[in-house]
DNA sequence: CTGATGGTTCGGCTATGACCGAAGTATGAA
DNA sequence: TTCATACTTCGGTCATAGCCGAACCATCAG
């Protein structure tokens, strides 16, 4: 039964700790070099060559060669989702330690999921826009009518997105938070649209940080009312 | 940097091939004894026994001591539905071998995931109870009123399933076709109810088979019109 | 050309952990 | 009580694979 199931080998990839912190740098989506995921794994740069050829063999990850640079970046979202799946499978059995950092905090109350919003605030944007009455659904999500409108005013092309091959709503289940946020082309949409207007900065890592001013827009664009 | 991130350890586990025969043998949420996971996984009782203590104290089982028998479930539908979703990503990613037995196709077939019916025949089902107006939505599936009449006509207890914790309707993405199937409690009652008129039949394994009247009642009752 | 930087390959060290034989603990049957 | 079954624990062997130092390619700047 040297065989073994499918599975076996793919989970293996993801079972050792440098390789799993490499796979969770890139959650962000950016691609990172090969000096880069080094550093975040705490290994040097041999090591980390050896793992990202193993990772990109099994085609977890895409590599592009630019100039003496080599990126790396997650192969699909489908990947960054069963990270997060396993996240949430050690959050529930206990495996999590209690190490409750500030960069813990910062990661909990807002962060990037694979390219979109997610968090405190990504579930309260979620939560909001439901009860605005602009998304609806629960496992599934779809736009409303008022929605289309609401996010067009927003500056988002859904016409453009909606041509895409990528769902437009994508229901993610947040790892620290045990809710639902927003995922697919529309998620991925607002955020770049937060980022543009300055609501939201990108810190080291996964960690995202609000402005003023980005408080201040999103309270009043997706209010309590 | 060895305290790494909290998806190894879990991955780890699930890395290993002995440990990975077990937990997809116990995918049919059924309990099975120390000796069948060992026979099972294809190692000996002391080696599966050690296996299992490590997924115990990892929470993803479930223990159960009956007699001198000691029984091991997965701990929850959460740990099928990773194991699912590590096996999509397994085949998306082509470590899947090619390996086309007789098996594979009645597994194809028709199967339980977890505790509900999957595979062709799952997958089959939800369209055409979408198409039928009994269920709605994509991603999040929810009963319409003619669903409700339509399956407590059918035999089952609507009622009592809302009562519970689990939720009633789940989309579950299907490994081997690429569309989703019905889970939730009451995708697993539908199963109980066509095992109990003897639509179907447990084969070894995973394997389910449909009798000549089950393929009878099934078209009869989710008819393509 | 020379030198510097980013990345890969090779070789050897080491630790981890999977495996099984054998001995030890429960539970049930005769 | 005696024996058998189901399982666990212990001890020792062995293979795998992660890790780094060193040497080797590739790209860019002078």
């Amino acid at each position: 039964m040297k065989e073994g199931p499918v599975i076996a080998s793919v989970a293996a990839l993801l079972g050792d700790p440098a390789r799993a912190n490499i796979l969770t740098a890139l959650m962000d989506g950016r691609a990172l070099t090969v000096s880069e995921l080094a550093e975040a794994a705490g290994v040097t740069l041999q090591t980390a060559s050896g793992h990202l050829a193993k990772l990109d063999a099994a085609n977890l990850l895409t590599a592009e060669k630019q100039g003496r640079h080599r990126y790396f970046r997650l192969s699909g979202p489908d990947v960054a989702q069963v990270l997060e799946a396993l996240m949430g499978l050690a959050q529930r059995t206990g495996a999590t330690r209690v190490r409750t950092g500030p960069k813990d905090a910062a990661l909990r109350s807002a962060r990037i999921c694979y390219d979109h919003l997610a968090g405190e605030r990504g579930v309260a944007m979620l939560k909001r826009a439901q009860r605005q009455g602009l998304i609806e659904g629960e496992q599934d999500l779809a736009l409303t009518t008022r929605g289309r409108a609401f996010f067009a005013d927003f500056g988002i092309d859904l016409t453009r997105l909606e041509k895409g091959r990528r769902p437009v709503c994508r229901a993610c289940l947040d790892w620290s938070e045990r809710h639902r946020h927003l995922g697919g082309a529309l998620g991925a949409a607002i955020l770049s649209a937060m980022i543009d207007r300055k609501w939201v900065r990108r810190d080291s890592g996964r960690v995202l940080t609000f402005t003023c001013e980005g408080v201040e827009g999103f309270e009043a664009t997706f209010s309590l009312a």
